[in-house]
DNA sequence: GGTAGGTTTGGAAACGATTCCAATCGCGAT
DNA sequence: ATCGCGATTGGAATCGTTTCCAAACCTACC
């Protein structure tokens, strides 16, 4: 047995508790509690013998004991549609970043955008005692008065729920940055530009789709009801959708996706079809993803500042018992990053031959 | 007032317990619990007494009690280098998968690699008394102990600690996956394939480099020292190692990246030099990434499962306490997924124009 | 009608912390 | 010598559960 150890060292000895080290140090737990928490007055050297105890034994404070008495556990709650989508993974590391400075946990749980799910998940939540939940809402009002039933503190972000518009939020500028898009694909010559809505967590797809139309018309440009397609979820069937507004309509010279996932079929199907871009079909796509600049030509996208939002969704969640009644909203920016995806269309002065691209 | 009903609707009032609901039944807490736990015999009256007393208070057990007794938080620990990265995410969508089939909640945490980080997340960890932690580990053993002191199961993914080979593992068979990429590469004609090292997360990249050197050496190829280099970390340090080792070495014609990191700043840097892929150099990357099939050519990938990784470390988690003395680890493969990112070097016989390419 | 055996029930003791409150201890001032 | 006051200290209550244990109750059988 000698030498044999490592992290199973000792698997059956329960952890020491507060009474342990107030046995070894001589003294009553309350003295024990304040030195190790710092509160109240205790002459150096009991302090000193209680450090030693403590140390001496491991001793490290249960967080149930103390949450119990407290009412706080110190852990908050993350609600996803999906880790594994780059907006909301940087988004939780921001969230991460913030709850470190704090001193929180992030319990992290996903909801696939499924309300009945998300609505079991604040349930749980809600029997965990989490201080706060911060989430990118998928689902109906309903799933949410669990978290009122507790007093829980909630955070939107990306998406509001419109039956909810007490919940203070943290969103992005969507609307402007899908302008900006439209309107730098217009500047360039484009009159009937598409618009390939889908799956996009963090945003409620209509917002994009009405910001679309709305610029489109504004600019003067054509709103062509045959260009602009949705897909509903999952990659093959915004794959579908944009194979399907190609074939349907091979005049098409610009299309806005509304997120990666369209973005990508875009992309895709572009390459299928032997379309080249930007010269044969300018694509712009609404947030930035790791691989839209390695793509051929880099893709031209809105970039939206998802690790910040994550970031001032927790210091939110932190100030909120500060403030009563409803806050308005914290807005941040999107920023449309101009890389090689774009040209005038064919036949205008200024397209580029095949092999120009930026960078 | 009226009318203003949100999730806010009642911070103040305290959540009810299961006293309160005790006393609204008119029975004992033992029965209540009972009823709620579905654990002894209650009569059918009091049980509905009970129930309807509990869904009138909206009623919902803490878990801080609850745990306090039972010894058991029901949740669990996933220290991860980097919730951003690809791999990491998709581990931690494993991880969350089979969390959920067995009632446990997730608390991640991020170490970025730093082994003094880590050790401060664990020691946070053991302070909550989760159940268990599962981490892809970035450091030394020392971070380690504070989880043996409260006898603390620990499952390890994608990496071992070399100074602690008791801790149970699940890995990804790494060894064979670059074995089966250099095989294709020197099969292809490839005599000298070079080496990029980087950071990987959810391996060591040691690992990688010596399956590289053996494998080199076992084809039969030749092994040239000035062709394999290493990164630090960051994706700074990966394009300048792949700038440095092209720009020194024209004549490269294959190059192996080991990982997604160092595999992005390979095809910038061909992409700069304007080198084509694959026909001036081959490229083959460890770690599947959407972006891989998005690249023009796509790339030639070794993929490792790491949703099923996270599924399985949980799994075992769970297991743990069955199994006495040090558990083999689980290994799962890795496989070589071919797009088209490769053929053999210009001149050999078989090399592709310009215009092929796979899908 | 009494009792054995089973089913329901509730009180109370943990679980591990924090904190109020009263008690104790020095020690200088009256 | 006694009083008062501030600094230390520890006991005990509390937080919200679960579960042991004993009491109460019911039924059926002798």
């Amino acid at each position: 047995m000698a030498g044999d150890e490592g992290v199973e060292m000792a698997p059956d000895r329960r952890a020491a508790t507060i009474k342990d080290v107030a046995a070894a140090a001589g003294v009553g737990v309350a003295t024990v509690s304040r030195v190790l928490s710092g509160t109240g007055s205790v002459s150096p050297a009991t302090r000193e013998r209680v450090q030693a105890a403590a140390r001496e034994l491991d001793y490290r404070p249960s967080a149930l004991g103390r949450g119990l008495k407290l009412r706080r556990t110190g852990s908050l709650g993350l609600v996803l549609p999906d880790v594994t989508d780059p907006f909301c993974a940087e988004f939780t590391a921001g969230v991460l970043d913030c709850a470190r400075t704090l001193g929180e946990h992030v319990i992290v749980d996903v909801s696939h955008d499924d309300p009945a799910r998300e609505a079991e998940i604040v349930e749980r939540f809600a029997g965990q005692r989490v201080d706060g939940i911060i989430a990118v809402p998928s689902g109906d009002a309903a799933g949410w008065r669990a978290a009122s039933a507790v007093g829980l503190p909630v955070v939107f972000a990306g998406r509001v729920l419109d039956d909810l518009p007490a919940v203070p939020a943290v969103l992005c500028d969507d609307r402007a940055g899908v302008r900006a898009a439209v309107d730098y694909l217009v500047g360039l010559g484009h009159r009937r530009p598409a618009f390939l809505g889908g799956p996009a967590p963090g945003t409620a797809v209509e917002v994009r789709e009405r910001a679309f139309r709305d610029t489109v018309a504004e600019l003067g440009a054509v709103l062509d009801e045959d260009l602009v397609v949705r897909a509903r979820s999952g990659r093959d069937s915004a794959y579908a959708a944009a194979a399907g507004l190609f074939q349907r309509r091979p005049d098409v010279t610009a299309v806005l996706a509304a997120g990666h996932v369209p973005g990508e079929a875009a992309v895709l199907v572009a390459r299928e079809f032997d379309l080249r871009v930007p010269a044969d079909v300018s694509i712009v796509m609404v947030d930035d993803v790791p691989w839209a600049e390695l793509c051929d030509p880099p893709l031209t996208v809105v970039s939206r500042p998802a690790r910040e939002l994550g970031y001032r969704a927790c210091e939110v969640l932190r100030r909120r018992p500060a403030t009563v009644g409803r806050t308005p909203p914290v807005v941040l920016p999107a920023e449309l990053v101009v890389r090689g995806s774009c040209s005038p269309p064919t036949g205008m002065p200024g397209a580029p031959p095949r092999s120009s691209r930026a960078r």
